[in-house]
DNA sequence: AAGTGGTCTAGACCACCGA
DNA sequence: CGGTGGTCTAGACCACTTA
């Protein structure tokens, strides 16, 4: 091939990748230094910092000041990924909604609860029953518990307005960030209290959404439980192959 | 002083940024040259590229050389990212599963086919009828509807294992590459004939998933209709904050 | 204290693009 | 052709980890 001529870096790139592959550097072992590969290959720093960057990026490598460049994974796998340009569209509301809310309480988790929601017995949560409703329409898209840590209640004072959405509120008012969001979604039967409500008939089929916001050292921040009727509401999601970034192993 | 360090590059990204954020530089239009910036910021070259290749790494700007760097889009994009090892993590089953295949028929897409597979009226697909299994299980997991292009037609005779996926297969044999995949998701009654086939009462609650396997230029190389029964099925995905390390934004 | 990767300078030549 | 970004050299000092 070599249409053109390969960079230096390039096959500096690929011999280093194929000594992974081969198994010379296992996965956690340290490569050469820098300046020891400067030597072997006889290059300048930058042209072997330039290859190292690039197994960085596709995540064969971690170089890290001090301590080194060690092997992360032994093959570079293209991945699949999804992406979000913000939380909010995680909702995928194709049009602005608005959010009722129902109820407020302060409940502690019982079996059944603390099952679904991953949380310990008896946790104590503020529990917000909501309806979310197209703007302009009386007929409700989903019903939606969302449980909150109780440092969080009174959140319900902010949400005059109703297009906004409850963590985003969390966010804003409280000061902390979710930097995940567990999805889960299954099919359900509607059951007789939330189906009169959306106004279908009970048992029917639904879709079921749970969502855990979790904030710093995967700390759940709230959870919310989505129960959409049928053929009001589709899901859809665009996966594109390409190299998405590795959290891996960094220690933990 | 900004906690831990301020490499000079990074007060070029953040000024950089700012401009672009502030539409000094439009999306579409030119930066100024690596030459003018090093003069403008008083910096290395290197020092202007190392901001410029961060600037490319999140997406804001697009270098090419003869060209120039081109604004590409005025904020960072994705916020939050799911990401997947390989094709196979999107079916997420657990356990390995088999697949067993029920019928093989050369159809034309009718109205309503046309319009759950987005593709022309009367295009010719070949239709492949399964279920899948848990290994060891008798009672199917689901039941998916699979429409391949024509061309790829005499893909079941490779299908003897029954532990791999179609589009494996597809990609394996045929040599195409799929590099997109979307996904729908909702809610369904199941149908009185596949409901037959999974075992359960006819109406009952279903999880409907559409998957289109797009290779090159987008275009649809295969379309999956699957049907989960109540409860004998979820769909996790797990979205994490991605690529805006907007921590070290030190005022200024 | 020695050694690592991280940052930075001041040069240089190249392939590619548009005029 | 002149100018762009892409590649490369040969130095240098730094913050950090490990011992």
């Amino acid at each position: 091939m070599a249409r053109g001529s390969n960079p230096l870096y390039q096959s500096l790139v690929d011999a280093l990748r194929r000594a992974i592959e081969s198994g010379e550097y296992p996965v956690g072992s340290l490569l050469p230094t820098e300046k020891e590969l400067c030597e072997r290959f006889g290059v300048s720093r930058h042209t072997v910092r330039e290859a190292s960057r690039r197994l960085a990026d596709i995540g064969l490598i971690v170089r890290r000041a001090g301590l080194g460049t060690t092997v992360s994974a032994r093959t570079a796998s293209p991945r699949f990924t999804a992406s979000l340009g913000s939380l909010t569209e995680l909702l995928q509301f194709t049009q602005s909604t608005r959010l009722e809310i129902l109820a407020i309480e302060r409940i502690k988790a019982d079996a059944a609860l603390a099952d679904v929601l991953r949380c310990r017995l008896r946790q104590p949560w503020v529990r917000l029953r909501t309806l979310r409703y197209p703007s302009g329409s009386s007929r409700p898209l989903s019903h939606t518990s969302i449980f909150l840590l109780p440092e969080f209640e009174g959140i319900e004072r902010h949400v005059k307005a109703g297009t906004q959405t409850i963590f985003g509120l969390i966010e804003e008012h409280y000061s902390v960030r979710i930097l995940e969001v567990l999805q889960d979604i299954g099919a359900c039967a509607i059951e007789p209290a939330v189906a009169a409500l959306l106004g279908v008939r009970s048992g029917s089929p639904g879709l079921s959404v749970h969502r855990h916001y979790l904030g710093v050292g995967s700390k759940p921040l709230a959870i919310s439980l989505n129960t959409f009727a049928e053929n009001r509401f589709r899901l859809s999601t665009r996966w594109r192959l390409g190299w998405g970034q590795d959290l891996g192993d960094a220690a933990d």
